[in-house]
Parts: C-alpha cells; sequence; structure tokens
DNA sequence: CCGCTTTACTAAATCGGTTTATTGAATCAA
DNA sequence: TTGATTCAATAAACCGATTTAGTAAAGCGG
C-alpha cells in the first residue's frame, strides 16, 4: 500500500554502504560507546545522508516496547472530543508523557468494538476511561495482562483506578439546592456510554450523592433525563423536563456541557436563570467560569486526574506494583447559576452550608 | 520491561496446541476460507480460549501497515489541548478514522524534537499541524517519504496542504473595526511554534489581512504583541497594550482564547467590553458564543477541516495522488464585543460593510 | 488406471530491527 | 614469549507475525 515503490532504507542498506555488518550499525545508534570513532561517523554519517531511518514496528517488535501508551475511550472521538473534560485529562497525561518520552494512541472503538481497536494498538500500556466492570473490553485488557489503569471506573483485581469523590460532590450540589429553599429538582444523568450497557460507575456514583441529599431532605421524587456531555444534548434536554405545576425549580446536571446547553436553552424559551431555574453542572470545565451567569458547579481535579493516570501507568510499565489511590477531592463552586426559588425569601441564601466542603468563588481571573 | 514474566502467548503456542502449523492459525484469522471446517473452528477456539492475540508490531511489520495515522503537532500537549481547536480539529479527523478503522495517535515534539518523535510513531501516515515551511521535521517526513497532509502550513512540492482563507478572514475583521471608526487598534498575534523559528504560515497570512484593509484605510501602525492561544496568555497580552493616549479602542486577535482571556482582563481593568474596547477574535470556537458579551470573530470551518485532511491522508495513504484543495472560506461573524469607539456616532454602526463576505449572527441556538 | 485439478495444510522465507555469543587483533603484565 | 584482557566488530539467533511456494491426498473425467 502507497505509491512509494521506492523501497523503504534499511538498516542492512546502510550497512553494507557503509562496509559494517547490520550489528554496527544498530550499535551506532543505540549503543555508540562500542564502536570505534572512526567506524561511529562513517556509519552515522551514511545513515544520515541515506536518510535512513529504524522501522519502528521492527523496533517496537525485538524490543518490546512501542513507546506508546494508549487512551481506551469507550466513544466515538467525534462524540468524546465536544466534551472539553477530554482534553483537560490529555493536558494531564501529556505532561507525563512528555517528560517519559511517550506517545499517546487514541484508541475508541474500531466498527463499535472497542476490543478490535484494542488488538490493532501496538502500545505499551492502557489508561480506560469510563469502562463499566462488566465490559468486556475490561476482560480483555485482563486475558493480554497489559498493564492498565482505570479511570471513573472502578478498581479490578488487576488494575488500579483512579476516581474522585464523586458521590460527595454530587451530594454537596444537591445540599446546595436544597439549602437554598428547592424542593422539585430534575436530574440530568450521564447516558450510558457503550450500548445496552448500564450506568456508567461514575453517574451511579453521582446518583447515590444526589440520593442521599434529597432522601434526607424527604423533597420529592426528581425527574430524571439522560443526557450526553454536549451542549445541544443539554439543550434537548430541557425540552424533556416536565412543565406546569410539577415544574422543577433547579436543576443537578452531571456534565457542565449539559448544564450550559440546558442553560441556553432556558434562556431562549425565556426563563431567567437563576431565578426561574438554578442550574448546578459537574466538571468545573474553564469555560463554566464564562458563561452567563458563570455556572455553579462541582469541582474534579480533571487535569490532576490525567497525571496520576499517567505516572501510575508508567510505574506499572515499570513492573512496579501501584495501588488504587483514594478518591480525589471534588468541591462545590458556587457561582451565578443557582439562587433561592421564586417565593422563598432572599435571606436563606446566606445560609451557611451545612456540609463542610463547599467554596463560593467568582470568575478566576 | 514489565512485571509479566508470563510470556505472550504467541502464534506458535497456538499452533502446536492445536497440532497444526503457524501458517494454519494464520490462515484462521485472516483467511478462514482456506481452511476445513473441522479445523478452523478447533484453531479458533483454542486460540480464544489460551488468549491469543497477534501482536501489533508483528502485524505491523509484516503487513506494511499500522492501522494508525499520526497527527504531528509542534507544542506541548499541555499546551496544544488548552486550545479547544485542537479538539474540534480531531473530532473532523475522528469520523473519517472510525470510517476506515484507524485509530490516531498524538505526536508532540519528545525532548523538544520533533523529528525524534517522528522516528518513534508508527503509522502509516503523518497530518501536520502548523509547520513552517523550513521545519526540519517536514524535511524529514519528505526524506522517508510517508504520505503526509500539511493543515495550515504551506503546500510542498511532495504534500499537499489544506488551508482557509486566513487573509480574507483577518481583513474582514480589521475592515469591520475600521467601519465602525476605530483607527487606533492593537494586535494579538500567534507566537512561532517552535523556538527561534519565524512567525507560522498562518499568523503571516492573518497579519497580512490585517495590514490589507489598516493600510487601505491609512490607520496607524497598529501595536502588535503576542500570545499564545489560551485565556491567560490573552489576559497578560492586555498587560501588554498601550497606556494613555495611544490606548487602541479595537483589538484584533488571531485567537478565540486569546480573545477571551483579554476580554476577561479588560473588564477585570474595569473597562466595559464593547464600549471602551472593541475586541475581534479568530476561529469561531463554540465557546465564542457564550462569553459575555458574545464574542465578534472570524469563523473558520475546523471540523471539516479536520475532516478533509484525513480524507486526503487516506487517499494518499491508498496511493492515489491528490493535489491541494482551493483555501476553505472564512466569514466574520459579528456578535456583541464590537462596537463604534467612544465618541464617534453610533450611526455609523449601521454602515454597510465594505467586504462581501460577513455575516452577522446571534448566539447560535 | 492414469493424468489433472482441487482441497487442506505446511515448511521456509520475509518483514527490519536488536541482542547474544563469538572471533580476531591489539594491548598488557609477568 | 606467553597467557590474560580489552577492544572492535561480526555471525547468527530472535522478536511474532504474514506470505509464498509447495506437497500430499482426495476427487474427477476419460
Amino acid at each position: 500500500m502507497g505509491l512509494d515503490w521506492v523501497s523503504r532504507i534499511t538498516i542492512a542498506d546502510v550497512a553494507s554502504a557503509a562496509g559494517v555488518s547490520k550489528t554496527a550499525v544498530s550499535f551506532a545508534f543505540n549503543n555508540p560507546e562500542k564502536l570505534g570513532q572512526a567506524t561511529l561517523e562513517r556509519v552515522l554519517g551514511l545513515a544520515h545522508n541515506l536518510g535512513y531511518t529504524p522501522h519502528p514496528a521492527a523496533r517496537a517488535l525485538s524490543q518490546r516496547r512501542s513507546g506508546t501508551i494508549g487512551l481506551l475511550i469507550p466513544q466515538r472521538l467525534s462524540v468524546v472530543f465536544a466534551n472539553p473534560f477530554l482534553s483537560e485529562l490529555i493536558q494531564g497525561m501529556g505532561e507525563l508523557c512528555e517528560e517519559h518520552d511517550l506517545t499517546m494512541l487514541l484508541v475508541p472503538p474500531l466498527d463499535g468494538s472497542l476490543e478490535g481497536a484494542i488488538r490493532q494498538a501496538s502500545v505499551d500500556g492502557f489508561i480506560s476511561l469510563g469502562l463499566s466492570p462488566d465490559d468486556r473490553a475490561l476482560a480483555m485488557l485482563e486475558r493480554i495482562g497489559i498493564p492498565t489503569v482505570l479511570v471513573d471506573s472502578e478498581a479490578s483485581p488487576m488494575h488500579p483506578a483512579i476516581n474522585v469523590d464523586d458521590e460527595g460532590g454530587a451530594e454537596a450540589a444537591a445540599q446546595h439546592l436544597l439549602d437554598l429553599g428547592h424542593r422539585e429538582l430534575a436530574i440530568i444523568a450521564l447516558p450510558p456510554t457503550r450500548a445496552h450497557a448500564g450506568h456508567t460507575p461514575t453517574a451511579a456514583r453521582r446518583f447515590a450523592g444526589y440520593r442521599a441529599a434529597l432522601d434526607r431532605a424527604h423533597a420529592s421524587e426528581p425527574h430524571t433525563v439522560t443526557a450526553g456531555a454536549t451542549m445541544t444534548a443539554g439543550a434537548r434536554a430541557f425540552e424533556g423536563l416536565p412543565k406546569g405545576k410539577r415544574r422543577p425549580t433547579g436543576v443537578l446536571a452531571m456534565s457542565d456541557m449539559a448544564a450550559i446547553g440546558l442553560m441556553a436553552a432556558a434562556q431562549s424559551a425565556g426563563l431567567k436563570v437563576p431565578d426561574d431555574l438554578s442550574i448546578v453542572g459537574y466538571d468545573d470545565l474553564p469555560m463554566a467560569a464564562w458563561t452567563n451567569p458563570a455556572l455553579t458547579t462541582v469541582r474534579q481535579p480533571i487535569v490532576e486526574k490525567g497525571r496520576l493516570a499517567a505516572r501510575m501507568l508508567i510505574q506499572r510499565m515499570k513492573g512496579r506494583a501501584v495501588a488504587s489511590p483514594l478518591p480525589l477531592a471534588t468541591i462545590l463552586v458556587v457561582r451565578g447559576s443557582t439562587s433561592p426559588p421564586a417565593g422563598v425569601p432572599h435571606e436563606l441564601k446566606a445560609n451557611p452550608p451545612s456540609s463542610g466542603e463547599k467554596e463560593v468563588t467568582g470568575r478566576s481571573s
């Protein structure tokens, strides 16, 4: 395949051109000290102006390492990259990749199958994103025994997992709305990432957090709709909210993107945010501080998560065993998209938060 | 490297377990019709419960294809992913990757060297981003003769390039401010991507566009500062603007991210946007519609750019020659961050634009 | 029953490197 | 002078697949 009928220059070509063995050429690149001055220079020079480059796959095969880590993504690239969450995560991972001279392979499902994609991928280890414990891809990772770190998932006997305190963050978010006086709430849930799978572990934990606060306050059953983490999905979710007397006064979204899309749709429909509708997001993406009004949301340390995952994977690739760390802290960031519902006196707003992990902050400079 | 002293299961293991040759096992996966029913099933079954997976590097070596395309990025992942531009581009590329069962390798400089990274990368082709024509990495791509498509660069004799009408868009942006009555302008330029390199082709073309309009209007020499495409860089750029009588009333930024950061800094400093300072961005990222006020900016079709680049690369990988397409159209999107400068009557705002490619639009729904 | 084509399978070459074991020459201590 | 070391370089094995060129047995027409 390719119009390059000019066959690639191999190590053998360089060797014969320099009148030495393949070994010598290989040494010139990998163990220069094992060669004499003269030969070293001659080989290197010849290699350069012949335009020789070691074939990466051949190298990977004989060295048993490819210098690449795979990022296993259970969704289509076009949808998952619509959420800045992934950019942030990659920023964190990227720092460590650069530090360790690794490149990063994006591995989305091929032909609908993650397992197929895993086979293709020539990598030294995987970081997997949001995989359900019963995903077949996970089983495959265990079988082939490749170093793996799970992010936003559940630790398996073989692989460590990195998580944030999803439940605590969600609980703080719900408690915040309850403290403000809201009783009629809606939840915008994350969809399952893979067809006919249940909720992702992350979604489940956030659900649990919301419920914990709601149950404690004896709030009425929240209306729940599902929306992908995109603005358009969030806007669609707004349409799905009950109208009339069961109209929610507050919305708990499991992603900032859905929250922002929903806020836009609400505003287009003539609602005032937060007066007519309070909205709390999840993630605290950079853009959450820039919407109008700025979004109240649960911050999770996404970049740090990426860093940590990469660091742990690199340890595992070196053969060291590593244990799952404690979940990273989440924290509620109160901005302008939440207020007491219409009809509730504003003084309530000044109530001290009952949970200790809230933080009020404005737009970060 | 690795704690997997349990050596990987190879094709030979499966072969001997099934009592057949390696060839038969290979056929079972790749040419099933060349095997008898009975053997086929036995081999496949054994392979499965032995947990056999063909080694990707070995496969890549003998098939001379890796099923991967590389995205060559001339900057650190942590900086380039701070700009949603890249996410958009990847969304476009991703669509075609999925269509053709390809995975995508991110290839940033390793140890400061893109060339080194190119060597490592086991890919069937490259899409390169914003490379200067004199970048050594480009020369290397030509030497090893790997299919390549250049994005935001200049077409080389060997490789086609995909570009947008950078100059036209910039000219429209500048003309817009001039039409509003601004005469004292500042330009926020994109920095060179690689150390001690000149401006990127993209930056140069946008400069040319700004200048064309400014010269035509005999506007005074614009003050120029450089800022990376991040909000913090944009905020820093604001500090670099002249104060006092040479204070610009309008800013032309070469990226939305810098524009948004600058806008925030200006607002924190007590300026009203657009009344005290008009700002025009470049890119029209989704978030540009969500800032307050919404950002006037030059839209370029980023996702389409990614799609097109991937489509062309795939053609090249199939051996077909492809020519550089015409630059894609850019269009000015007027939102709320621009208005006549203080002291100029507002009627000027109603002036018809002198260039034909402007568009007025609100926040997109 | 004989030559001819299929069918089902295999031995060996190949892809392009790295790595181990070995060799021949030069250097050195005794 | 001799035996032990070091140095520079190489031959050959190896990594784990695919692919080419065959081969033995079965099927078939005449």
